[in-house]
DNA sequence: AAGTTTCATAAAAACGCTTGCATTTTTGGT
DNA sequence: ACCAAAAATGCAAGCGTTTTTATGAAACTT
């Protein structure tokens, strides 16, 4: 049907110019007669001609790809991440590799060798922790590289969150505010120092703001998934909580059905401020209040920042924070 | 730190062999005497060496990359799909460029062009419609092309689906038999051949089937938005529909709180039965019954079945049709 | 022992493009 | 008109692999 092949060469050779030529006007370079521009593009429209990205990505040393590591593309707070960093991407003619890596160490370090393979010239990553190895291997490697709703401690790569810390003390003092004294905080892993080191620290200055003590029994650790939260409620009743602090939705309303399905009224008996304000907040009965963060716009951030290191262009900041917010619905009271 | 090109070239020298030895050893093909292997692998070992992709995909005209064309990644029920497609690609050490398309014809085919011009090796494009310019492309290009839970009513390139004229026959066909008589179906727009021409005819082929009218005030045409289903409630209650078979989660999410937050009872007076079985009719009270489609799966199948034809291997059917099921919940009497 | 085969390896030509440098053409000042 | 400076273009050397072809060495044949 079309044997396809329509290199540079061929283009030249009709338009009756050197490749050098075509290539620059393919590459926008000004130092082209806009006669011969004309002439070039002519035929590079007869001849349907595709500069070939490879070709070029060899030859220029850049691919205008950059990877993209994300636990899960089926989780919605980082399928959020990831549309902000592709449209940003697309704006700025970048296309993303995606890997899927289940938060497995192994799989992480050998999803990145495969994309460092592949040339990319920028990587975000994101995940609840970041091994020792994916570290050092990115210290270590000369492309950029961005953390997109990922902590990490050392700030040695750029990096774009919302102050978790501040916001688990805001929600957690609203909910002591309203009457609490008792305030379960529903975490995954506390291993992930995004939970153990900003949001529980961040309950605790909550606690500590209102006089109130640390309680570690009410401190539950699971993992983020609504079978987990749906399981807890016999937990909560029994260390006597009347409200909770959830820092993933999934788990949260798992939380709040297994508490309603058991006969607990929400908001009246138990309380519940969840963390990302996904679509789940929106679709539960009562909706859930919940942290507002800016999960489209880390994305967007992170993607945005990335392209200004593999730009080289001066980075004033390279550890952000957006602002975050929280919505109040029926999940609480007041 | 690193000035990182290790070139087969100096793994070529470091171990007294030519590049072609190297390159050999690297693909793993056999005419190689096992000392000089072992002499090799040992040099790429304490080099570091890895190889460059780009350079690889240029000499060989192979990328080990398909271009996956989604709608949105946000959308559960596609990035269920693109999480087989990226397992699958994975196991066959294929990579994935993720692009969204946001079912705009012109950004689908800007996209296109794009992938095409990184040399990816094959595509997978999910979408509610093809549009005939990116049809046209599909088949004026050599790069094989699978169709993950899209309809090609032509069967030019390669699909998997479920046969959804039959799952919505099935799911109508219940409604019935559980007593309705009036059945509203709420769809996205008709404009999409897998909704008018295969849901909105299984629908038809239920009502046939039970001696029942086709009544055209109560096919609702909207879009996949939980508003959108929730702003339906006094529609669906003017037409006198008791029950509905909607053919999108978030959609039905919004149809039935709509309902129920105007005092209307479900299932008790109003049943419904959504299409997607995501996590979306587990969370919501009452649970939805739903046609459960193996989302995972057509994304699996899909990959598989590129990799066949990226393979050159002998295809024995392109036209893949999976098995449906449907679970029951609350939502949908007994 | 000479002639065939096979194996293992090397040499070098692609692959399709970018880019620094050299060269030619154009422009503008006088 | 003439020359220097600026603009436009061409040349050719990469970029890091794969792959074809050629060659040398080892292993059989008879």
């Amino acid at each position: 049907m079309d044997k396809q092949t329509i290199t540079i060469y061929d283009v030249a050779r009709e338009a009756n110019v050197s490749m050098a030529t075509v290539s620059r006007v393919v590459n926008g370079n000004p130092n082209v007669k806009p006669a011969t521009r004309q002439r070039v593009l002519k035929v590079i429209e007869e001849l349907d001609y595709r500069p070939n990205a490879v070709a070029r990505g060899l030859a220029s040393k850049k691919t205008t790809t950059v990877g993209v590591i994300i636990p899960d593309v089926t989780n919605i707070y980082f399928s959020s991440l990831a549309r902000g960093i592709d449209d940003v991407a697309t704006m700025y003619k970048y296309n993303i590799i995606l890997a899927n890596s289940d938060e497995s160490g192994q799989k992480e370090v050998q999803v990145l060798n495969n994309l460092l393979a592949k040339q990319v010239d920028g990587l975000i990553y994101m995940g609840h922790t970041l091994s020792d190895e994916v570290r050092a291997k990115f210290s270590r490697s000369k492309t950029p590289v961005v953390l997109a709703g990922t902590i990490d401690p050392d700030a040695q790569v750029g990096s774009v969150n919302i102050d978790y810390r501040e916001a688990s003390k805001f929600v957690v003092d609203k909910l002591i505010k309203d009457g609490n004294q008792k305030i379960a905080f529903i975490s995954g892993s506390l291993s992930y120092p995004i939970n153990s080191q900003y949001r529980l620290q961040g309950y605790k200055d909550a606690l500590k703001a209102n006089q109130l003590p640390y309680d570690e029994s009410l401190v539950f650790e699971t993992d983020y998934s609504y079978k987990a939260g749906e399981a807890l409620w016999s937990q909560l009743t029994a260390a006597g909580a009347t409200a909770a602090y959830v820092i993933d939705d999934e788990l949260a309303v798992g939380v709040m059905n297994g508490m309603l399905d058991h006969g607990i009224k929400v908001p009246d008996e138990f309380q519940l401020i969840t963390s990302n304000n996904t679509i789940l907040t929106d679709i539960v009965r009562p909706k859930m209040t919940s942290i507002s963060q800016p999960l489209y716009d880390i994305g967007a951030v992170a993607m945005r920042l990335l392209t200004k290191m593999m730009n080289k262009e001066e980075i004033e900041e390279k550890t952000i924070l957006l602002p975050y917010d929280m919505v109040e619905r029926g999940s609480t009271k007041g």
